[in-house]
DNA sequence: ATTTATTATCGTAATATTGCAATATAAAAA
DNA sequence: TTTTTATATTGCAATATTACGATAATAAAT
């Protein structure tokens, strides 16, 4: 096995465990932290401060890019990692609406 | 390697990766669910609900209670799992922080 | 006491993730 | 054109996660 049997959960589910899947390594968080306080945010300055090799940050990179938190604008040889902030809002949104849902029946 | 390098990340990043770990599984989220619209959270329920093995079932709940999101009082030969309303909210509330202290300066 | 029912744990196979060296790609600088 | 700089991709080793059969543990029912 080892393989999540997503065709058992609703896409709303899937949904919200991939949201979470890309948010849960302490790199891509401080990714996201670094980005959002730097008006320049440039990948090898992402290397510099966070301290793991340059393939693994922009393997980072490509996840967080994979559900649009992210956006990154090439100029010339660098690229500007920048946030998405309408697809942050919508995740933010999106999160808060699974921790409303729930109703503490119980207990 | 295939180890996280957590020791270069600050405590709060670690602990939001740790939880948005818990969550990064559809599983989980249908237990969750599950859980907080039901009256009696039998664990037992559960399993017939979202069609995993009972072994399965009961490793996820054990990953939801590593973080108090979830507990289980003993009834008997049952278990009933509850959510850990105050644990719940100060999750939510971790989380928004998180959302909300990203300051887009960049582009 | 034995059986039944419910949940937890162990062991293990399959797959996924993490991290990095080596290398590729692409654009600017010399 | 060659070199340098910045980022992406590939390939791989180490570790983690997912899922489940087998089994253990515990309590209720018979």
């Amino acid at each position: 096995m080892g393989l999540t049997k997503t065709q058992i959960f609703n896409t709303r589910q899937n949904q919200l465990a991939i949201i979470f899947k890309v948010l849960a390594h302490p790199a891509r968080i401080a990714i996201l932290q670094y980005i959002s306080n730097q008006k320049e945010c440039i990948c090898n300055d992402i290397v510099d401060e966070i301290g793991l090799a340059q393939p693994t940050i922009s393997q980072h990179l490509k996840e967080l890019k994979s559900i649009e938190l992210i956006q990154g604008e090439i100029e010339g040889k660098k690229v500007c990692y920048c946030i998405n902030l309408k697809k942050w809002k919508e995740v933010q949104v999106l999160l808060n609406t699974f921790f409303d849902q729930t109703k503490f029946n119980c207990c």
